[in-house]
DNA sequence: ATGGCTATTATGTCTGGACATAATGCAAAG
DNA sequence: CTTTGCATTATGTCCAGACATAATAGCCAT
């Protein structure tokens, strides 16, 4: 029961019994490893991670203050939609509703900045032991695409572009929608049900690679212990 | 443009560009200390932080391998309605709509582990330049708070809580839901509207705190950079 | 008072060394 | 052939000291 994480235990006790109270300043890091008894560099460890939790705040001459929103940041994996179907046990499957080329609708552009003319539009839904899960709408940058396209019937064009595709930065979003005609349909919900929407894009250096809406089916969420 | 950053700037751009593939075992810390021409302890630093991006995998004797998939864990700072509304320029308000006590509902018992009887139940309204934003609905352990109860009107019961009770542990979630009669009614939208709705549980040592679900309006969105 | 300069100070980072720990694979014993 | 145990090895952690950097606070001159 020694070591950093020790120390990082022993300074979240503090903040929780309020010894050090949110918004407090407390010891220097030499001070605190002068009472621990280990390294400077052993509480900076310790205190450093709290600091990229959202416990402490830190400044360099100001020193190490208490958050005084105790939990500001969360974290947790961004669900694979293979990998959560397969961790229930269920089978997992891919149908293709929709594939070809067309002109992205403006918002999709705007948001991948893509100013070219096609790219390649694909319908899909996942499904998980046959029944519907998660509805796909993507749209690709043709470019990233090897002159004999992939089937995405067999692999999901997600785990394709994750494999074959470098990819610099992307972003992602959450959001709710009521469900779109086509989506209410192959979901088996009736229009304008209130959908779960992971909204994702990907950029290579300096092309988009990909633009992505998941409409997750009822009943559908997304947590994390803090 | 050195230190430990450089070192993880340089290791990602190797990932990126394929020069070490998902699945790959990179070289060891020793061997890329003596390419950078540092010491083993700041290629440590890289590869830990990496590592705790969902980047890399490490394990002991088995080596540093990059992930399967690039992008495994995202984290995005808990908004707090008072300081989004704020940080927009515009003025926060909340209305109370309901204070009371009564027995909760069972599913949020059940979450909450209360075998009590009556707790607190507070229905509040968040208002951004006097227009409806978020409906939240929070139910309180009435221990927690002292004999003369705050004024929940003046402030909001999660900053309250934040800064006289001690947390221990919780969770939130996300998911989408249609707007309930009230909800609908509180933020000016048809009922079965699809909301954005976060659901948060703390627990004390051993005692709950509070559970409350926040109704976000339309047109609400989390987003993170990956 | 006010503006700018400087000394101080807490954190950030790095070094080069050390021991701890866990997992692997090989070798010896059953 | 299987199992047990040991040596090997890569990462995990720690130390003591050093310098870098940023931000504060006080000082001084205007």
């Amino acid at each position: 029961m020694s070591g950093w994480e020790a120390i990082r235990a022993e300074v979240m006790a503090r903040i929780r019994s309020r010894v050090w109270p949110p918004g407090g300043l407390i010891p220097g890091e030499e001070v605190l490893a002068a009472e621990f008894g280990c390294a400077r560099a052993t509480v900076n460890r310790a205190l450093t991670d709290l600091a990229a939790a959202g416990v402490l705040e830190r400044k360099r001459k100001a020193g190490t203050r208490v958050a005084m929103l105790p939990v500001r940041r969360a974290s947790f994996d961004i669900p694979v939609i293979r990998a959560e179907v397969a961790g229930r046990g269920q089978a997992y499957g891919v149908r293709v509703l929709h594939s070809g080329r067309a002109v992205p609708p403006v918002a999709v552009a705007a948001t991948l900045g893509w100013t070219g003319g096609e790219m390649l539009h694909l319908v899909s839904l996942h499904l998980a032991d046959g029944q519907p899960q998660v509805f796909e709408d993507r749209w690709l940058n043709p470019d990233v695409l090897p002159l004999v396209a992939p089937d995405f019937g067999l692999i999901s064009a997600n785990e394709w572009l994750v494999a074959n595709v470098t990819f610099v930065s992307g972003d992602i979003a959450f959001s709710a929608a009521g469900a779109t005609a086509a989506e209410a349909e192959a979901l088996s919900v009736s229009v304008g049900a209130a959908l779960f929407i992971t909204e994702r894009c990907t950029w290579a250096r300096d092309a988009a690679i990909t633009w992505v809406r998941l409409a997750h089916g009822p009943g559908y969420r997304l947590q994390t212990l803090l």
